[in-house]
DNA sequence: CAGGAATTGTTCGTGTACTAACAGAAGTTG
DNA sequence: CAACTTCTGTTAGTACACGAACAATTCCTG
């Protein structure tokens, strides 16, 4: 009867709403990434360390691997390669693709900001604890899908 | 010893860290709201929606409860205000606050896309069990933190 | 009351994020 | 082989999102 969480009957407040909450989640993400990492984006760092795990891919291929659509990949990987990051050249078996790889300095990167990542996940998931950051993670995993 | 989980030995998976499932959960909900609601961007929404249930507040303020900093609202009010759905006045105690509230437009708009806004909440927790959305949610909350 | 501090809103610059439209290359099928 | 389709990357446009810097106003405190 009271049930707020009906999704046709009870009544509507936005601070209850997953959206809203998923996107508050989201913030104090970034912000932690941002105070602890500076110099590369989140988004930037998903890049390079798929990069870095992968060894090489298309552009439109680590886009997917990181949930990134082409337009956005594109920006990505500009700035990467711009900071010397990321090397591109045309593919030489199919003239369309843009063949990556991350450079020394790039791979060196990723090596030394890698325990600073695994610190932001920590902290990220520090309001739980250990039980509950768990099963957090698989739930997430789910909800996030694909 | 292989244990992925832990912060300074373990290895690193971009696939395995909360931000980046995070990101991706947040983007499968952008992507439900786009399909059932148009016409508005889940940040209009919650704008539109936090000053329906306030009732009025200052642009500052509704961004605070909405969770965006004042460069941010200020987009966000600007466009619902070009389109009708929030009005705008100077404060008369306060010459520095912009007073806002929400046009019969906007709240007759907001009544029509509740149903739709509730459908989008279920749809992002339906890969959950009830049981398993209700602990998700909870644990979210924390995560989310203030 | 005077002067510093805090608040409110604005603007600028950068970086995601997605849609739509496009060109060129590669693959598929009649 | 020619037409169709798919895939790759690019560009343009819109909308968050945040830091930094700023002017005006208000508050606070000596």
């Amino acid at each position: 009867m009271n049930d707020n969480s009906d999704a046709t009957t009870g009544s509507y407040r936005l601070d209850d709403q997953v959206g809203f909450i998923l996107r508050r989640a989201n913030q104090r993400h970034l912000a932690l990434f941002a105070r602890d990492i500076p110099d590369l984006t989140p988004t930037q760092f998903a890049a390079l360390a798929k990069l870095c795990e992968l060894g090489q891919a298309s552009q439109n291929a680590l886009g997917r691997a990181t949930a990134m659509d082409a337009a956005t990949i594109k920006g990505v990987i500009d700035r990467l390669r711009k900071r010397g990051l990321v090397a591109a050249r045309r593919d030489a078996d199919d003239a369309r693709r843009v063949h990556l790889s991350a450079t020394d300095q790039g791979q060196q990167l990723y090596a030394a900001l890698l325990p600073r990542a695994r610190e932001i996940s920590k902290e990220t998931l520090a309001p739980l604890a250990p039980r509950e950051a768990a099963v957090f993670l698989q739930l997430l995993e789910k909800l996030a899908g694909e």
